[in-house]
DNA sequence: CTACACCATCGATCCGCCTGCATATCAGCA
DNA sequence: TGCTGATATGCAGGCGGATCGATGGTGTAG
């Protein structure tokens, strides 16, 4: 398995939603629904959690093990999965890997699924 | 598999974002991914954008497994699946069965996605 | 009443993924 | 160099899901 780069960089991703107003193309659903298996899983939601939550909005692989209860390969395992999604950031410092969320990475799927907001007669709220 | 009711209720899915303040809890990261796992298939992508795009904003079976390419009970398959998860509604009128997207299915999880921009100290937009 | 069209369900197959154990890799240290 | 600890990778078992053909249920038309 090579690494095939983050699937949210601006170039693989399309400007689309979902809920846009052309029906969806086959490739531009195969990408957003790969963006989107790899949150649609429970550890990795709360790795992402654990994560955000840390202390300097870091974490590395040692402190996550013990509060999600699975093996420390299993770990390493989902945070490659986000990792390779374009969620997380990897650095390396000494023995340890420090894993981060990507600032705009969750904001940009939200964007993705909001509705492309036809606001002309909608008044805020 | 027994139904389990919209999982999107407000009853059952939590106010939590996954990059929210707190980390996430077990349960709450289950029900999530859940419906983010409804989402995260190519088929089903599609199959809420052409619904969205139809021309009442409603689509029955029949209408659907050409532009997907798969068969009938496939898409009836998906579309169980979409309206499990609280993302359809199902309306049988004769002897079609016409489905159409949840006002603020979508909306919502793109919601508990979004940061929770700590509006402490921010201003409302 | 019979035939037909639309849809849901069932059963079976195939494939991908989550998980853990074992092992490899790498950095720091004596 | 050799040892220890933190991560990553390989491998395999097991489960869930995507798909299709066949079947059943139900309106509608004739």
């Amino acid at each position: 398995m090579e690494y095939v780069g983050t699937a949210l960089a601006e170039t693989t991703m399309p400007q689309i939603s979902p809920l846009g107003g052309e029906p969806i193309e086959r490739a531009d659903a195969e990408r957003l629904a790969g963006v989107l298996k790899a949150l649609a899983d429970p550890a990795r939601l709360r790795l992402l959690s654990l994560i955000q939550s840390a202390p300097e909005g870091e974490a590395c692989v040692c402190d996550l093990t013990a509060p999600l209860g699975l093996s420390q390969p299993t770990v390493s395992h989902h945070l490659r999965i986000l990792t390779e999604a374009g969620l997380l950031e990897r650095e390396k410092r000494g023995v340890w890997a420090y894993y981060r969320l990507v600032p705009t990475a969750i904001a940009t799927i939200a964007d993705l699924l909001t509705p492309p907001r036809k606001r002309a007669t909608k008044k805020a709220r």
